[in-house]
DNA sequence: GTTGACGTTGACGTAAACGTCAAGAGCGGG
DNA sequence: CCCGCTCTTGACGTTTACGTCAACGTCAAC
């Protein structure tokens, strides 16, 4: 992490992010490729801002959940919309509860395999103990 | 084991499959291909029993949730083991750890981003109010 | 007996999400 | 000034998850 003396806001290198979570830099550069980042530059080398990072952040967690590149970024465009008009506004709304529809299918479908584990390994653990 | 006439088990085509579950009959074979199917056989032809399309649905589940084929294969598996040795058991109560561990990742991602939709939207609605 | 619907395998193509070089810019130290 | 390090931009390779033909089998219907 090289932030200047008299930087207020810490700034980090690619590779400081790559480290910190775990990525590639190559990756980074792809994410930004596909419009998910947008680092500031000094000359020709990107300098991440905390923003940044949870940009980055954010990035991971979508990926955490199975979305397809296109469809992080969107959802990333929306913690960052500023006023829009109305007719933006709705867009945003929509794309919200497009975005929230999947994730309630997303989390009913974990809870299902989640008790069906349960049941698994309850009558694993049965086994275990009549078994011997 | 001859079934009564009003006991016959259905079973399916894959055309059948793929219309109901909204697949190309492709996708059917590459599932059975890496491993995730085996439906019977009459001569050439596949034929699906209710459990095969039971294992098929689950793999869409495992789909939904953007887990790799090898992966949902993998979960699949822990619903159809028998009676195992103690060995065997003790690496199926491992791999269901394991299955849970991510599920459980996953839903607290999607928690978070549920509730920042919800400010999101919160933001969004009050700004078609005091922008109207 | 041939047509058409349905099914099969195999080969090849493709999009997404990166990994892996290759070649070079910039810069601080010795 | 040169070395070593970091960073840069391409270009090309790779894996996953299928799509897209092509060529052929089968069986009931016309």
């Amino acid at each position: 992490m090289n932030a200047k003396a008299d930087d207020i806001e810490p700034v980090f290198s690619i590779t400081d992010l790559a480290q910190e979570l775990d990525l590639t830099t190559r990756t980074i550069r792809f994410y930004e490729d596909r419009g998910l980042l947008r680092p500031a530059r000094r000359g020709q080398q990107r300098i991440y801002s905390k923003a940044d990072r949870t940009r980055l952040k954010l990035v991971l967690r979508g990926k955490r959940l199975g979305w397809p590149l296109d469809d992080i970024r969107e959802m990333i465009e929306l913690y960052e919309t500023p006023d829009g008009e109305r007719k933006q506004l709705e867009v945003m709304l929509a794309k919200i509860s497009q975005s929230r529809a999947t994730l309630l299918q997303q989390r009913e479908d974990i809870e299902l395999a989640l008790s069906e584990f349960d049941d698994i390994e309850a009558r694993c653990k049965q086994q275990l103990l009549t078994n011997h």
